[in-house]
DNA sequence: CTGAAAGCGCTTACAG
DNA sequence: CTGAAAGCGCTTACAG
């Protein structure tokens, strides 16, 4: 094939010089307007497409940005539906600002050397934790970065965070609207710094507003995978006739909950309403529906592109963390307490 | 930052010729274990990672493959959680052979500039049509390619598509075995090729061998997303008493339809029975679960980078077109006709 | 307004 | 076994 006309053909059949023809892509230095035209005609008709590598061989800079996502044990990529709708705004962003993504998946062992072999301009990471190795390798990079949904101390780090706080706050409160007391969550690992951890601290408010003290069997802790639900509707059933609700901590594994209660002869939300997490595309369409704790994710997404872009450009921008808003979404889920 | 360590830098503080820090990283030329160690350990006590931009400069070769999904409308790229499953696949197939992936949205004005400007050593390919923009392009660029699920009559192009004609058959065959006589299909456009107009000719095999009268009136054609089955819902339910069994060609509009049906006040499977297509990871969580035809997603992915590594390395494969096998997964949403 | 030339950081024959 | 040098395809001062 004929991927190999370079500049030098393109100045050549346009009676130029490189220098010239470099000047007419990029707009730079003083060009007339017939000899540009002329170029461009010879581009055009040539389909010339000059070279990354060349380019940033000199620039040092590759348009090019990565999405860093933590791998599962099992070396694949998180399976949450939830990555997929961020990835997807990541992209749309990225495509409007005509930088293109990379995507990877990272584990502790990762030592991101691809970073400064590819040049990247930036990334965009999801979920780290601040005393991980990966965050450590993060920051020596001295690279662009915007961290997704990672609470991290350092107040001059680029994030954007959810609100979980007042997620897990509203979901409990609207629970305990309900006349629910024995109010369950059924969580991920429940780190220090973590989104669940943020989304329990909002659970913990809203009980103690209304005067209820916590019961730490009251916490299942468990995989917060579909399956990962799926398991704890044994442990929640078997535990409690006390527990007239609860609160999951994402919708995959409210969905796996709600399941794992059916086949146990507990139907939701007849003799136990759920609450779930992130709006998940499918929510509104299960049976029943899902009451949820609703963010805009592709939303965080292309927000995420735009803060990375202008800290690329050297943009400074007044608000290096950003938080989205969460909204509580009623739906069928949920019931009033009848237990009493 | 230091990311301004270069090969020059290596050789000089190891005490050698740039080409032999060139030749020891790449295990090219004759060096001698002594200075290879030597070199070696300063690049490891360095975090030497050489440029990609310059090695590529020279190669040709960039240890990139592009993931091509079609964009939807809206600019975004599908959000069928299928599409997720696939691209993990890749990833880790991709990471497995220390290649790196970019994800890239297309539409009908795409002009894979990108492909020459980044050197990709190939791509891989989903979803497109034999006689669209997109295909005539992608061959025009003589770059190594696998497409998916996207049935291209040439047969010198490599290719991993699923037995659609087969699952479409599987399908239709238990519903029929069940005793249903008028099964209507939901599909997505039907376009001559397409993935769905195979599993329609599965479909009508199924009806001919059991000596059934295709009725055109049972195809219901929607756009296949979840919303699509929620709408299609009405107009299967205002057409027809008749219907005791539909055939959703994806698990997402199968969940739409089952869903848009109990709000009609129809209860799946009792007053009609519903298979779907993909088992995607949520649809034997459903409830009812969701009877469908399964295929391996992730594994397809991983068998569509080998496959392009082998192109890629010269390595001429005997099946350039390999079929991914289907099978049946029985659950909740199917049962034996009650109408008559 | 235009062009000759250096240089980005590698790899690869080619000498030695 | 090791090194000097050319060259990959661009961009960017610098002359003119």
């Amino acid at each position: 094939m004929n991927n190999k006309i370079t500049i030098k053909d393109i100045a050549q059949i346009a009676n130029v010089s490189i220098a010239t023809v470099s000047n007419v892509m990029n707009g730079t230095g003083r060009v007339s307007s017939t000899t540009s035209a002329k170029v461009n005609k010879v581009i055009q008709e040539m389909n010339f497409a000059p070279s990354a590598s060349a380019r940033n061989l000199k620039d040092k800079k590759s348009h090019l940005i990565a999405v860093v996502v933590p791998l599962l044990e099992k070396g694949m990529i998180q399976d949450n539906p939830f990555y997929w709708e961020l990835v997807r705004g990541v992209e749309k962003g990225a495509r409007n600002h005509q930088v293109q993504i990379m995507l990877l998946g990272i584990d502790e062992t990762e030592n991101f050397s691809f970073v400064k072999t590819r040049h990247l301009d930036g990334l965009i990471v999801v979920g780290v934790f601040e005393r991980s190795s990966s965050y450590e390798q993060i920051l020596n990079l001295g690279v662009p970065c915007v961290f997704l949904d990672s609470y991290l101390s350092d107040p001059e780090l680029h994030q954007v965070c959810l609100d979980d706080e007042a997620g897990g706050y509203l979901g409990t409160k609207h629970l305990l609207g309900l006349g629910h007391q024995n109010i369950a969550i059924l969580t991920g690992k429940l780190q220090e710094g973590g989104v669940n951890y943020f989304r329990y601290q909002g659970y913990l408010r809203a009980l103690r507003e209304n005067g209820i003290t916590k019961n730490d069997k009251l916490v299942f802790e468990e995989s917060s995978s579909i399956q990962g639900g799926y398991q704890a509707a044994q442990k929640v059933s078997s535990y409690a006739d006390g527990i007239s609700a609860i609160f999951a901590f994402s919708d995959v594994s409210a969905m796996g909950l709600i399941r794992g209660l059916y086949d146990m002869g507990w139907a939701v939300p007849r003799d136990i309403s759920v609450v779930g997490f992130d709006d998940i595309f499918y929510t509104q369409y299960m049976i029943p529906s899902l009451t949820t704790i609703s963010q805009d994710v592709a939303h965080k997404g292309k927000v995420a592109v735009t803060m990375l872009l202008d800290q690329i450009d050297g943009i400074t921008c007044n608000d290096k963390y950003i938080t989205v808003p969460v909204s509580l979404v009623v739906r069928q889920s949920t019931i009033s307490n009848t237990k009493g």
